[in-house]
RNA sequence: GGCCCCAUGGUCAAGUGGUUAAGACGUCGCGUUCUCAGCGCGGAAUCGAGGGUUCGACUCCCUCUGGGGCUACCA
């Protein structure tokens, strides 16, 4: 494969940047890039209904979010534009393909209404048939249809448009997933719409003649779209044009459903949006769906878009529908948040700040601490960033109940003989002093008093934070607050030691 | 129902006629540790079924079964 390469990533914009959506764009990117090829962003918003109002901003910003650069977009238009099928129709772009069709009787004006329509549909279900298309001028001439036409347009009827499909034909195509495909005319369910009553074309029109336009050279597009594939290749050899490579990716299957990936599926989060606002890292989201559906030759699993980018390698496409797995991603969110603390701290203290454990000048103030209790706090187990708003709660932030488990520790014999021990050694350590002197301290009274373990551990972890499990004790107290935690054994000393 | 596609552990998957069938997530156990997390070590777990082809099938062919997609004046 050469130069030329000219892909495109053409979402509707009928919601927000939908993981699905998202890892079409991401291996498209990747196959415009590897090849040094151009990365086409193309808005397909023929269906006026069903199209969102900050649909397109979200999709593009969240595509950005990601790292996902591209050549020509409504945004940045290149020579082939408009890059918004609404805008292309306005312009008069598709008529005249339209027209070309009707001149040369390869597509007729219908004035079938839905009523009859769906009447039709159902009396070949109920005869067991596939549904299909009945054509309404057997038999005519085009001045017959003609005059057909001008009957139906003194009723006030709108027409759509349909091509007559070439039912003996075979459609058949190397796709470069999937390999041979073949199917025949005769499936496509029979002659379908090109132009709506609105003047609109529909999807499987209106893709072709701009793919066509824009000199798309490669299709990769989800699964979903084999059958739509015919129906474009027959739009493809009316006009005599060229027939891009296309390739169709197995689908996201929900795990729960074991269906296609749904924007109406409420149990899983699917939308890179709330992924962002969980506060994932757009290079673990790239990393997770680049590995959904596609492998790479070695046993790594961490990979960056610039490595993706090098190793592409579009035969690795897997052909099997693969389930999302939260855990998997959540995992690969974790290393990368491990991998660059620098860069995750500052989102870490906002999700503090936001939590409103401390405000952010506060927060400036203690930068150091803060990056120190973050630390201690097992930064490096969370999935998410914004996790670490109940990993750090308690204790730096507000100190929880003492269940009766653990006034058992505190109350019991040996209990009250370490709180003592250590209320007096506490008192009498500096106000800065070091993990290792508290961890010599209790140590001590553990050698005095001859008791070890949890006996000895925590009462004096529940006396001064409320816990019964929790970080590294003595780098815990380094960060606590020595008055606070005074007042925190004063409290549980008058409480349940008195 | 029709057409198309797919099929290795719970999940993602490597594998392209001869392998002890990688690796990762998850899970379980052990260790480290006061505990949680983390880390280290280890375990369990996979070729959907039946026929062929072949000296030899996870790999090739067929059938079945199972799963998915599509079947709109949605994209």
């Amino acid at each position: 494969m050469t130069d030329d390469f000219r892909v495109r990533y053409a979402p509707s914009p009928t919601g927000y940047l939908h993981i699905g959506n998202a890892r079409t764009a991401l291996f498209n990117w990747l196959f415009a890039r590897h090849y040094n090829g151009t990365f086409v962003i193309r808005i397909e918003d023929t269906d006026a209904a069903r199209n969102i109002a900050d649909g397109e901003k979200s999709q593009l910003d969240n595509l950005k979010w990601l790292g996902l650069d591209w050549d020509e977009s409504p945004e940045n238009p290149g020579e082939y534009g408009p890059y918004r099928q609404s805008e292309r129709n306005e312009q008069g772009i598709y008529q005249p393909y339209i027209d070309d069709l009707l001149k040369r009787g390869l597509a007729y004006k219908s004035y079938k209404t839905s009523e009859q329509l769906k009447a039709e549909r159902e009396a070949q279900q109920a005869a067991k048939q596939a549904p299909h298309y009945v054509y309404e001028y057997e038999g005519m001439s085009q001045e017959e249809r003609e005059a057909e036409y001008a009957k139906y347009e003194a009723q006030g009827l709108k027409p759509v448009v349909r091509i007559r499909v070439p039912e003996d034909k075979m459609y058949e195509w190397d796709d470069i997933v999937k390999g041979h495909i073949s199917i025949g005319g005769k499936e496509v369910g029979g002659d379908w719409v090109i132009q709506k009553a609105d003047g609109m074309p529909t999807y499987n029109f209106a893709v072709v003649v701009d793919d066509h336009l824009m000199k798309i050279s490669h299709v990769l597009r989800g699964d979903d779209h084999v059958s739509n594939t015919p129906k474009q290749m027959m739009v493809y050899d009316a006009f005599g044009w060229d027939i891009p490579k296309f390739g169709h990716m197995a689908l996201i299957i929900n795990a729960a459903t074991g269906k296609k990936l749904s924007k109406r599926d409420n149990d899983v989060l699917q939308f890179v949006e709330q992924y962002r606002e969980l506060g994932y890292q757009p290079e673990a989201l790239d990393n997770f769906i680049g590995l959904l559906g596609w492998s790479p030759k070695g046993e790594d699993e961490i990979f960056s878009l610039e490595e993706f980018k090098n190793m592409f390698d579009e035969t690795r496409l897997s052909k099997a529908n693969a389930k999302f797995d939260q855990k998997k991603l959540e995992w690969i969110n974790n290393q990368w948040i491990r991998r660059d603390k620098d860069k995750i701290m500052p989102q870490l203290i906002e999700e503090l700040v936001k939590a409103g454990f401390i405000t952010e000048d506060e927060a400036k103030a203690k930068h150091d601490w803060l990056v120190q209790a973050i630390d201690v706090a097992g930064v490096d187990g969370i999935s998410y960033t914004r996790q670490i708003v109940d990993l750090m709660r308690e204790p730096f932030f507000q100190l929880g109940d003492i269940t009766d488990e653990m006034k058992e520790y505190l109350t019991s014999e040996n209990g009250r003989k370490v709180f003592a021990a250590w209320e007096e050694a506490y008192k009498a350590l500096p106000e800065d002093a070091d993990a290792d002197t508290y961890m010599k301290t209790i140590r001590a009274i553990q050698n005095n008093l001859e008791i070890k373990g949890r006996e000895l551990w925590n009462p004096i972890r529940i006396a001064t934070t409320h816990q019964i499990q929790g970080p590294n004790l003595p780098e815990l107290l380094v960060l606590l607050d020595k008055k606070q935690v005074l007042k925190t054994m004063d409290d549980v000393k008058a409480k349940y030691l008195a």
